[in-house]
DNA sequence: ACAAAACTAACTAACACTTGTTAGTTTTCC
DNA sequence: GGAAAACTAACAAGTGTTAGTTAGTTTTGT
């Protein structure tokens, strides 16, 4: 079902219809209903299999380094490489959550606020180890994360930046910034 | 119809019939054709109407100051300032403009890179200057960019920051980041 | 000053079309 | 032969928009 996720992406959720999605697999819309159960669940399994990925990245990063910038820089790495890896889905995961129904959307945004919270704890470990500024953590979480989540409007998986490159000119900006010294 | 602005928000622009937005003053939907030319008016002066604000910002700008971090300084000082002034614009300006019709969008996409290139143009002066990292500036711009306009899905007007605050943050961390020394 | 004309902004009713989905039927494939 | 997967047809609801009308207000001409 790519090719729905890849419509999706163009047209955006709302404006897919499902005769849309049948013709792009020259299919009738009636059909469909043999393989999914209906169009939210396109929108429900990309976004919460997104939602496992990511989570699964940022364990990791715990699992493996004990330093604040080490950790940033992996989780930063994984959240890029997630994104990256598809676009249209990724499109859904930022943009589209909006449009699940009411305890859909409410189960999506708690483990959006629990992600969120796992980058938070990084901040806040780095000012713990003297190595970070002492900054609002709520607010450079949020900036850190607008910058990931970003990414997937403006990369091209044939242009000149690949997503391992992406990530570490992000890290790099994040740590030390535009200014010189 | 500032109400349709914040049923647009709140439920997407694709979601808000110009039934609902009749209802919620008290009207039927035909009666709106007697105030607008249809739906997508809305949606095109509310974007066009912000992307003017935030160009007469950027020209400021320039008139004013010569080195980059000062410049970048207010140019992000005066992005937060038009993109708090009403949440409501500001998100159909960041997220719905997709579905303005094809000519409409071209013409928004247009004056978006124009307004970006102004940016990009603040880095490059300050890498010239000295002041700044030999970065690239697209990238630069665009990770730049999508921290300023993130803003607006976290602001609250009665929560505990207040719009000239964020700017100061946001630059502060653009300009020397999370990491000390 | 006052009737006539024009304008504003609301209404009801309808049009033509699209939406997601279901029921029932036929085809395809192993 | 029987399950999987396609089909046709239809439903009930909702879409943006137009037409025609009506009441109240404002402007105009004499």
């Amino acid at each position: 079902m790519g090719t729905a996720l890849g419509l999706m992406r163009k047209k955006g959720y709302l404006n897919t219809s499902m005769r849309d999605i049948a013709s792009s697999v020259n299919m009738e819309a009636a059909s469909l209903y043999n393989h999914i159960k209906g169009k939210e669940e396109i929108l429900i399994d990309t976004c919460f299999g997104l939602a496992e990925t990511l989570e699964m990245g940022i364990k990791e990063v715990n699992d493996i380094y004990f330093n604040a910038a080490e950790k940033l820089a992996m989780a930063i790495h994984n959240h890029i490489q997630a994104l990256t890896q598809d676009l249209n889905a990724s499109h859904l995961f930022v943009h589209e959550w909006r449009h699940l129904s009411d305890d859909k959307r409410a189960q999506f945004i708690q483990r959006r606020d629990l992600y969120e919270k796992e980058f938070r704890d990084i901040v806040i470990l780095g000012f713990e180890e003297g190595e970070f500024k002492n900054v609002d953590p709520k607010f450079a979480t949020l900036t850190i994360l607008a910058s990931l989540n970003w990414v997937g409007e403006w990369y091209r998986p044939q242009g000149d930046m690949e997503p391992k490159e992406i990530a570490q000119k992000l890290t790099q900006f994040i740590l030390s910034g535009l200014q010189k010294n």
